[in-house]
DNA sequence: CTTAGCACTCAAGAGATGTGAGTGCTAACA
DNA sequence: TGTTAGCACTCACATCTCTTGAGTGCTAAG
């Protein structure tokens, strides 16, 4: 767990680390005064979104150092590599490094105020949604509370479990399936049939013969058992079963793409930190694509707590500069997806890890009930 | 059809206007000689983005005019509300007014080259979707040719044809609905039930009764025929009947919201016009929140052909300095939806109004051969 | 009616300059 | 030995001036 260690870190998000505490577990190069300026340092630019200079520093109450003594300790924390200057007459700023050590080291995640809880339990309560719909109003709400942009990545298809198939033949070639996830997500897929349309009545029959057979499994098994009793296929003399053996096959081969929900991505437009259009456009174009984010959210979504990507750690070069805070959220029994924030370096760690967290107890509670 | 009148002009596609033409029936104020200049100045600024100075349009082969004599002309158009001058010192640019006299009175739309309609054949031929997709990959091909961004409003829901109902109880009170319109589209809705869930064979019973009697009908005859039952109510003992209209009246009570696909919004960052951020924001914002957009889309979708929205004419303020290139798309007999381009006045309409007709009668008969 | 000529305007870019926040280094101090 | 005051130095940023060039409107001649 030490500093600087690329990787993941779980916030502990009851326990309160003293500065004091840190300075003998986390990180022996740096003492009680080095922490503390450090820490001002990190604070001070999140909120400011400045340089910060040795001046700015000394005259905070708390410790009562002269500016020449700040620098001095500043000079050492550069060299450390925590913190860097924009140019030789500018104060400093964190690192990517800096800021890994402040979320790891020196973060106090702060609770959130019972106005803020009961603002977001109102917009979460807006009746009866389906799963994708209160999927989206959580991501609304992290963009929302965070001012930066939500990310939510839906569950993934292939480890929820089948609740419920349907058939309906649009044409003579065309067949579209309807899947229901037990969770009551609906996932439709259009198959083209190689030989004739079976009957209202056959495919009356696979329905349920499937309904059947699959009840209760996760897509991932559902494969494997299809695939399981094709290799017994010779044995088997029921012409139906064969058939929907057969079409079953169809309809679950093929991957169907994970689903990420991404709101307020206008956001990115008032961070100063992403006013050159580059940077801007590398957001947008990552935003887009998705398949990145998607990666980093997967991950997040088989560790467990919340979780925080720091820029290049994110291993994506288009979140350069970014942060990710992310946390699992679950039905009560296994890991479902994840959600959580995206947005500048620069950002209040504390608010918005509290949110993240929040929101995932929110989203998993909900899943309980209705998996229930 | 005269110039400066807002609303709605639909663009002949195959004729192509002459100027000389024009000069007689479009609009008495203008001769020929103003109205080869105003095509200059509006399709120069299209391609430079620079204000048009009369020493430009001088050096043109085609009118041996001098400079002077040229701003005389450009003075004229000034006054007439078609031109302004950012400042004294440069050229002039289009007013809305002048694009708008452009698009309607000057503009040549080309045809695609072979090149280009292979280019989005191709795209658009990625093998079996699901409506949505399709109409997804639409807004990509509007967005990736255009350079702007591509909207597109998928099939009002109220006007779809009913194909197929199912319900899958979720929970003791929950119930699930997936309804399928003729051309495969799916969408589902969870309603709460007040008395107790109906046995699987009372449900198997309502919605073989629904898929009888509701077979055809789009969602707005469907509803108005509930209503009409209801209120014959009292006539009918069949129980299983009228429990199924019971049902059916929650069922598709409330609206599904319109939906709106947005393709390559990041390109907006790409226009010199709005690296402002005020102007980002706001057409950011307008994209998040949709509703105008829908609007405008759905006037779109209600009328025949290819229109053009410019600026302020859109009658949202959030649109100033834009201009939407939109048409209808059907399924041979009826309108279903509109598509269209969303970018700066400054806007290569030639091409994109083209690549907006192509695609709108791509989308028409993908959607013509789905519902057959 | 068209054009050449001319005085005028103004945005944009290039220097020049001052200001202030911040730094590193050194020497004095506790 | 750690801390601090003092000082020279750096550099982004804002401001001002000056120049340049593209463009204009007006007027008088063709």
């Amino acid at each position: 767990m030490l500093a600087g260690l690329a990787g993941l870190f779980v916030l502990q998000l009851d326990g309160e680390k003293s500065v004091w505490l840190c300075a003998g577990i986390a990180n022996m190069e740096l003492n009680e005064r080095s922490l503390s300026i450090l820490d001002a340092i990190v604070e001070g630019h999140i909120a400011s979104g400045e340089p910060i200079g040795s001046r700015t520093i000394s005259k905070r109450q708390k410790l009562q150092l002269s500016p020449a003594t700040v620098r001095n300790v500043m000079a050492d924390l550069e060299e450390m590599g925590y913190l860097i200057s924009p140019h030789t007459s500018a104060g400093r700023i964190p690192t990517d490094k800096g800021y890994r050590f402040y979320v790891d080291t020196l973060l106090q995640v702060r609770n959130l105020s019972s106005d803020e809880r009961r603002k977001i339990d109102a917009q979460c309560r807006t009746g009866n949604l389906r799963t994708q719909e209160m999927l989206q109003q959580a991501g609304r709400i992290l963009s929302d509370m965070s001012n930066h942009t939500g990310i939510v990545l839906a569950p993934r298809f292939v480890s929820t479990v089948f609740r419920h198939i349907e058939f309906v033949p649009l044409s003579q070639s065309r067949l579209l399936v309807i899947f229901v996830s037990k969770s009551g997500v609906v996932q439709n897929k259009i198959i083209e049939l190689d030989g004739a349309m079976p009957s209202a009545q056959e495919l009356q029959h696979i329905t349920n013969y499937l309904n059947e057979a699959l009840s209760g499994l996760t897509i991932e098994e559902v494969r494997a058992k299809i695939v399981d009793q094709m290799k017994q296929e010779k044995n088997l003399y029921d012409k139906m079963v064969s058939g929907a053996l057969n079409f079953s096959q169809e309809v679950f081969r093929g991957d169907i793409e994970d689903d990420v929900i991404i709101e307020g991505a206008a956001n990115i437009l008032n961070q100063p930190e992403f006013s050159d259009r580059d940077s801007m456009k590398r957001l947008f174009n990552a935003f887009e694509q998705k398949s990145n984010l998607i990666h980093l959210l997967d991950k997040s979504q088989q560790a467990q707590g919340v979780q925080i990507y720091i820029g290049s750690q994110s291993e994506y070069q288009e979140f350069e500069g970014c942060s990710l805070i992310t946390a699992n959220y679950t039905n009560g029994k296994q890991s479902l997806g994840s959600l959580g924030v995206i947005g500048p370096s620069r950002m209040e760690y504390s608010q918005v890890v509290a949110v993240v967290d929040y929101t995932a107890q929110l989203v998993s509670r909900a899943l309980e009930l209705e998996s229930e």
